[in-house]
DNA sequence: GCCAACGTTGGC
DNA sequence: GCCAACGTTGGC
């Protein structure tokens, strides 16, 4: 495993899972994700101490943004949805194409970092989440981003 | 609820 | 392999 640490954007709408959420469960299974490239980046990239920007989407406007921390806790491995006949997101054509990982809460932020203030600043529109159509769901970020936001909010 | 942007599917 | 049709995402 390398020893250098990643950092990513999470994005989850919060009537499906919040960052509240996260915090009363502890951990949970970031299960579910059917896009290719956010695939690789679980299956390939991912790793134990890899820490995450949780992003709360489709919410209002002021509720869309950066809400809190959460760490990568387990190695990828084949995402139980993709194989539980019951699941709504049951794979059929293939019983090892989709990952997830574990991931632990740790930190909600007090305030949100909302999407409108990461657009309106110099140090951080450059961000993926900040430009039009971006779609994909887990997206790496850089260290300074993650460090530049947890200082400007408490 | 609207709709633009994007990813995926499938006919050719 | 092209690309039109379709479904989904996600900000507004």
């Amino acid at each position: 495993m390398s020893p250098v640490k990643n950092y990513w954007l999470i994005k989850s709408e919060p009537h499906t899972y919040s960052i509240d959420q996260l915090r009363i469960d502890g951990t949970t299974s970031w299960s579910g994700v059917r896009n290719y490239q956010a695939r690789n980046f679980i299956r390939d990239v991912m790793q134990v101490g890899d820490i995450c920007l949780f992003y709360h989407s489709s919410a209002g406007t002021d509720s869309i943004g950066v809400v809190g921390l959460a760490e990568v806790v387990s190695t990828p491995y084949i995402d139980p949805t993709s194989i539980d006949p019951h699941s709504p997101y049951v794979e059929l054509r293939s019983q090892v194409k989709w990952y997830a990982v574990d991931i632990a809460f740790k930190k909600k932020f007090k305030q949100i970092y909302t999407l409108k203030q990461i657009k309106n600043d110099p140090h951080l529109s450059h961000m993926k989440v900040a430009q039009a159509g971006n779609r994909l769901s887990i997206q790496p970020v850089a260290k300074a981003d993650v460090e530049y936001i947890a200082s400007h909010i408490k």
